[in-house]
DNA sequence: CATGAATGAGACTTCATTCAT
DNA sequence: AATGAATGAAGTCTCATTCAT
């Protein structure tokens, strides 16, 4: 059998069903007998679910964040990077079947009492945003002018990922992306 | 006892809690606890949670509708309705501790099967849609041009709304705000 | 609309629910509901469910009863008389959806206390032994014989009726019917 | 704590309680009450009521299946095998409160949709008619004949059963094995 | 006679977690 | 490191019945 560690199959399984149907509407259970390992395994490897879950969010960071470098350190005009990330996230949700943005999703299903969660979710949202800040630094070269309009890319690729969640068309995504396009141009 | 209609407790107090916290975060027992009712007095005037939520979100968009209507048929600028909508924007995400678009966070914890709840949530968002697409033709007048920006309003403000509900602040408003009015004036 | 009495479209409504899925499985809404009565208005007719169930156990039997004091007074054989009952089972059978005898249904989810039920399944019971008894009588001419055959008559016609529900199949009636003429004729 | 193994405890308990009232009438509450044990340590070893029902009646038809061995590959006479087992009939009648058959009970309350309880009935219901056709086997060698007189005996069993359960008295048994000793004889 | 809102008790099932092995 | 039985609390929903109108 290919068990290469219960670990790594926990968290494998329980990104592929929180990201489908998201945290709250899985269980334990669905986990661990997907992954199949044990019930006691599972709380071998995390004290809880909640806390799975921050493992989710952190790794899914982890490999956004990277892409997200990737992109600032890439070679190219700021304005094609940004027309480049909108076709990816349009990808993305086709992929996805429209399931948007793990850590909105989250937020809206974990009270304050979640703080690990909320931590994560506050940790990706400020990078989400240096990114835009950044992107938009590349093209006018102004510091300031570019954290008003990184801010303001945000919003669109916010409302994007949301709409496009809800109505399960790309349209919000094309708006978005012209929108943007637009916005960081002047 | 003074307790003259159960009905409406039920949907007085399902709305609190579904919109504090979430609608698959809040169970049947906690509402009739809250709303001093026998369990079989919910299930009397609602068939499930689930229409007990339908009832809830169509109650909240009458509400908004009538808001909507009231600020296109009023005098005045566009543009200063405008800033006016995101001002209450900001007024609710303060009264409602930034629990954001009840539309939004419903539809998140709700699959494809909970037809009469996606029903509401798409219905809300085209209204949605409608009255920011006519606030931008009260501005200009065009009405082509207007569908163009408006879907661009719409995404700033669900945009806004998520963010402001992830990081419990209200900067995401203010610049939306500031992009809404550049935006609709050109 | 033909609604000639509330009590007697509960009755019918009732007789063909019970008979249908059995007196546990049918709830009282689900029977003002199908007869288009207030729930009072039920209240009004019958003090209980239990006392529905004893109406319609009453009611079948009185037709029950009929038609087996017109087989016993009809001119003819006894051995054809017999044959005319078990055919009579078949159809009825098959017209039921082979739901068998409404006492022993009843009788089987109704506890000791249901002592009105009780008495309406051992009253038909007795009425079914004098039948066979009866019959058995016409033949042979002797009453003690006739009491000893008609006993086994009716375990034969018993045994057919829940075999047949069982089974869903006609065999064991064709089978009980055979056995009941060799019976009837020494 | 003494509680070496509650999936036992649970099925002797539903055991006990569903012969004794009927499986419509116990619910699950009762049984883990006096088994004393969990919900959720019922719903570790039993997927659902439905699923403990099949386990009871497949732990039934062991013990049954087993009896019926034993008496066909018993030395002896036939009719005596057929006496014998009629006398136990009455045995176990009054043990169990005069309880009838816990197939046919179940079968009166489970409808077509619950396929394993009626796979099953059915499959008892078969091993009895073969236990009789195969004991007028044993007493005319006659294979043909055997199957004839077999299902008469089975009807005969039947409807002194439930005759029995009805009128909670012994005598459809005493007609029944007379009826029976009679007719396996010729 | 009719109405329908209200009810307490209970139905079946699932949750995340712990514990002895 | 792994196992799976055991658990208390909570989940949604239905029952037969009563009451004020």
């Amino acid at each position: 059998m290919r068990k290469p560690n219960a670990k790594e199959r926990i968290l494998e399984t329980a990104s592929r069903l929180f990201h489908q149907r998201g945290y709250s509407e899985v269980g334990i259970n669905e986990i661990i007998s997907e992954a199949q390992t044990a019930k006691a395994s599972f709380y071998q490897h995390y004290s809880s679910k909640e806390s799975l879950c921050e493992a989710w969010l952190e790794d899914t960071h982890e490999k956004s964040d990277a892409r997200l470098k990737a992109i600032i350190e890439a070679e190219g005009d700021a304005v094609d990077k940004l027309a480049d990330y909108f076709d990816r996230l349009k990808s993305y949700l086709i992929n996805s079947e429209f399931r948007g943005c793990p850590y909105n999703n989250t937020g809206v299903v974990s009270g304050e009492e979640c703080t690990g969660i909320r931590k994560q979710i506050l940790d990706h949202k400020a990078c989400m945003r240096s990114f835009f800040r950044e992107l938009a630094f590349q093209q006018s070269g102004d510091r300031e002018k570019a954290e008003f309009t990184g801010d303001r890319l945000l919003l669109l690729y916010s409302g994007a990922s949301t709409e496009a969640q809800t109505v399960k068309d790309l349209w919000p995504v094309d708006i978005a992306k012209a929108a943007a396009i637009d916005l960081i141009q002047f």
